[in-house]
DNA sequence: TATCTATTGAGAATGAATATCAAATGCAAT
DNA sequence: ATTGCATTTGATATTCATTCTCAATAGATA
């Protein structure tokens, strides 16, 4: 068994909940294809081979792989809640496009680093962060209005 | 005139647009009683004493508040867009206790220096950042479960 | 004052996310 | 296999923050 279905089957039995096949569904097309994704892109992919999944059951997914340490929620873009791959992926940051969307995916041990510096002077446990930066990507700033 | 009226008033003039009544209410109750805020909670005080000023006036004026540089947004909480204060501020992250919800402020150089230097390299116009780590602050991380 | 835009408030509309509920499924113990 | 029972599901209705619509109004300028 996968790494992160074996994961994700622990977590479930801890909490009496079982790892059904809609949610085997979701969990492997979230680690085959998707590094970020929402769920309505995640909807159409996994329509493609199973009509038979519901958006609701995707939703309801969600916070069990986030709670579980699998996914965490990442960037809202465009009105939706965006999430990405934890398990597999070192920490990084994200520019983020205004005009086109698109998102670079940077990682930087200084802010890393920082991070578990500061946190440790205000006595704080760190689980994760977010770092979201805005602005315009080079391909768009090079596009005439 | 305050200074960030006067910097509100001049963005809207580079744009055609004007100074109007409710969007001076908005602005003065902002930087009167507001570091962070959600346009709910700015309802409710602006309607106290303003009873003629709509919702939809408020959600309007929020991008144009933030496209002046006055404000910015900020954490996501509850569903709802929160929005803080530049004018006056430096730039800051923010520790999320996952517990009590309390927000700590934190400033660093170094992430700010970073930041620009890695959207440089990847020749990305840096707007602005946010950062958010979550985790257990030190009152909770004591208390007993 | 007249004119031309920008702006407003009120309420309707949108759309992502959540809740509801009867039918289906997974699993453990027979 | 079969039963029993809690969990889960799909479909759909609902919620609620945010945006849109539009007729009426206000601001600036001449």
């Amino acid at each position: 068994m996968e790494e992160h279905k074996q994961l994700f089957s622990d977590f479930l039995k801890t909490k009496g909940l079982k790892l059904t096949g809609p949610r085997q569904i979701i969990l492997n097309t979230i680690f085959t294809y998707h590094r970020h994704f929402n769920v309505d892109a995640l909807y159409d992919v996994i329509r493609k081979d199973h009509q038979n999944v519901s958006r609701a059951t995707i939703y309801r997914t969600m916070p069990l792989l986030v709670e579980s340490g699998l996914i965490k929620q990442s960037l809202r873009c465009q009105s939706k809640d965006h999430y990405e791959h934890i398990h597999g992926h070192d920490d990084h940051l994200h520019f983020l496009c205004i005009k086109c969307g698109n998102i670079i995916e940077v990682k930087s041990k200084v802010i890393d680093e920082t991070l578990v510096q500061l946190a440790e002077e205000k006595k704080f446990i760190l689980n994760d962060y977010n770092l979201g930066a805005k602005g315009v990507c080079e391909a768009c700033s090079k596009k005439k209005e």
